[in-house]
DNA sequence: CAATACTCGTTGCGTACGCAACGAGTATTG
DNA sequence: CAATACTCGTTGCGTACGCAACGAGTATTG
């Protein structure tokens, strides 16, 4: 295949990225919460009780993009918040039971859209593009973090 | 493969999108310009002359961003804004000669980019890793207009 | 063990971006 | 051809997000 007159990976990645924003704002609006706080629920539905700086290392977000969505979390009773004992710099995040209840809910909003995207694709293709993603994600993060 | 416990599609577009902003912001920094502004400044390098709202199609952007971007380049003298003697509501925009002089290194900001983020995969795998980008790009650009 | 250096989370600031409402200009329609 | 409906770009508003500087707490080091 030729290399002319290509968009560039970003170009969709972009693309992409802006179409997800405002599907996922526009779906996750009853639950008063956009699509900056819903990441940081699905990582906490996968494992409760973590800390501001392992929920920054798991998406890889700054880590006041962090203290913001769990602020707003916060005041819209999805999570608490607990001090550490042993360190008091540090917190623990806790799942309110308001948010287990909203949980499969929120968990299919997210999946309605994965849906979507790649309804065009095969399931060979999707694990494809999966693998192809991961791929380079994992490598430009231990790039971006050597420098 | 199985499908356990797989980051969605969506996980590894944010965490990219992020990453790009970042190194593009830094990067086009010395030339009084965002990771905002650049795709438009690229179109325009392609063809000359374009209206905002061709830009807002190609770049699959909401039109007030378009007014922003090509407003910020107007100020930072890449571009002059024409209205159309035909229709008054419609401008053309065109590049100036200083923003030619900085074509080869703008092109070259966003190529390597380009480069690094893709540097782990083969030639190969970058063709099929943008036809899949690209074909659900299409697909749900498609899709987003139908409703 | 006191000075110094790190670490975790917060705050201020700036940018990118979408959506909704708008206004001037153009097209349509009775 | 005047009322009405569209179209193109703008403006106000709100959200997501990174970076840099900071402060309280903890670890290190001479």
């Amino acid at each position: 295949m030729k290399q002319v007159n290509r968009e560039p990976i970003s170009y969709y990645i972009g693309h992409l990225y802006r179409l997800g924003a405002s599907y996922l704002t526009q779906k996750y609006a009853p639950y008063a919460m956009g699509f900056g706080q819903y990441q940081f629920l699905m990582q906490l539905y996968q494992q409760d009780g973590l800390s501001h700086e392992e929920l920054t290392a798991r998406l890889h977000v700054d880590k006041s993009t962090t203290t913001r969505a769990i602020e707003k979390l916060h005041k819209e009773q999805y999570v608490t918040i607990q001090q550490q004992e042993n360190d008091k710099r540090k917190y623990r995040i806790y799942l309110t039971p308001a948010a287990r209840e909203k949980q499969t809910e929120i968990l299919q909003i997210s999946a309605g859209w994965e849906g979507k995207m790649t309804a065009c694709l095969s399931e060979e293709e999707k694990d494809v593009l999966y693998l192809l993603l991961k791929k380079i994600a994992l490598f430009d993060a231990k790039d971006a973090q050597s420098h």
